[in-house]
DNA sequence: AATTGGCGCAACCGCGACTCC
DNA sequence: GGGAGTCGCGGTTGCGCCAAT
């Protein structure tokens, strides 16, 4: 276990959150309310002493390479669980809570640190997609990851790009683009990557969803939509089978994960099928059945089609791109491919061009 | 070289759910 | 049943780093 450094260099006297605790000014009181208030004022004041005291009991802020080695050694000889009452048992100066969370999000020998890998980062837009901030669930599907990574990962990456888009994270547009031009540029990066290490895919799980493709000659820079996943079982070069079976093994190492995890609510959402869980044998089938969940929520492949469409019509067409636009909702997208966008290659300043879209990553 | 601003991430907080007595 | 203690989750904060100026 490498202990980093930085995690003893604020020391004490670095209390992020203290003042957000500390009361207000208080208004002004008016004479019948006196009593009341002075008595509400000495209740304060016993419990400001209160907190005084456990303030200088209880340290707060970064962790010591100290702390760091007390609480391993502590659980490596004792186990987790009943934080509050391991915290005192080892000596730790710090709430149970605090000690969980430190064992949780840094400490944990099975915690895989550095960047997210692009099936990662696949696996956490597709995720996110369906489930919302519900980051422990998703960690669940994420071996060796903290909801608390995932959840930085969403606030500063994917937040960053649909400031760039200048639209909400959670606006259609915004998922539309993550659907359409991220996703599939990442399973591509995914897929070059396995082909490079020459290993299976090991977690695409979007491509088991339906989640169109990027052809992988891409080079003028328009990506292709391959809409043919969702009605063949043919082997696609990135959504082999084996990428769904060893996605379905993703989920059996959470539940291995999850064994040690007291809570019940986590064990069952490590052990809960991602949508319909389909067979191992029958994900293609499956694919096509989860399509249809997702098409209840908006026309998917009629849309998926029409940007398909607007890649290889070329900026001359701009009637079609028009009509394609009203009928969905793709007015700024088109003008933003259009006008120096996706299809010129160059940069806008609100709207992505791939490259942008690369760049960003 | 100094300053500034943005970014990434660790740590904190509040709150609801759960468990135990 | 209910109160106290604990746990887990999602949201937020603020420090340190680093690139740009």
């Amino acid at each position: 276990m490498v202990l980093q450094q930085s995690s003893a260099a604020g020391g004490a006297g670095m209390f992020p959150g203290v003042a957000a605790c500390r009361p207000g000014p208080r208004p002004a009181a008016t004479a019948p309310m006196m009593a009341k208030q002075e008595r509400e004022a000495d209740d304060e004041h016993e419990e400001e002493q209160r907190q005084a005291a456990n303030a200088e009991e209880l340290r707060r802020g970064p962790w010591t390479v100290d702390e760091d080695l007390t609480l391993i050694n502590y659980i490596a000889d004792h186990g987790e669980g009943r934080w509050n009452a391991l915290a005192r048992a080892a000596g730790l100066k710090r709430t149970g809570k605090s000690c969980r969370l430190r064992w949780l999000n840094y400490l944990r020998p099975d915690l895989k640190r550095g960047d997210f890998t692009a099936d990662e980062q696949l696996l956490i837009l597709d995720l996110h997609s369906r489930w919302g901030n519900r980051w422990s669930k998703i960690a669940a599907h994420l071996p060796g990851r903290t909801d608390n990574e995932i959840k930085n990962y969403w606030r500063t990456r994917v937040q960053k790009h649909a400031k760039q888009l200048n639209c909400d994270v959670n606006s259609k547009r915004f998922k539309d683009a993550m659907r359409f031009l991220w996703m599939p540029r990442l399973a591509e990066r995914a897929a070059a990557q396995h082909q490079h290490h020459r290993q299976p895919s090991p977690s695409l799980t979007p491509c088991i969803m339906g989640m169109p493709t990027a052809a992988p000659s891409s080079s003028s820079g328009l990506m292709m939509l391959d809409t043919t996943v969702s009605n063949s079982n043919s082997n696609s070069s990135s959504c082999s089978p084996s990428s769904a079976v060893t996605s379905s093994s993703s989920c059996s190492n959470l539940t291995s994960e999850s064994a040690h995890d007291d809570g019940a609510r986590h064990a069952a959402a490590a052990a809960e099928p991602i949508l319909t869980a389909p067979a191992d044998d029958d994900y293609w089938g499956a694919a096509t059945t989860m399509q249809q969940q997702q098409n209840d929520h908006y026309d998917f492949w009629s849309t998926a089609s029409a940007l398909q469409h607007l890649c290889t019509a070329g900026a001359a067409d701009h009637h079609f791109q028009h009509q394609v636009a009203a009928d969905h909702d793709l007015t700024g997208w088109v003008q933003g491919f259009s006008d120096g966008g996706i299809l010129s290659g160059s940069s806008s300043d609100n709207l992505w061009s791939l490259d942008d879209i690369w760049r960003m990553q």
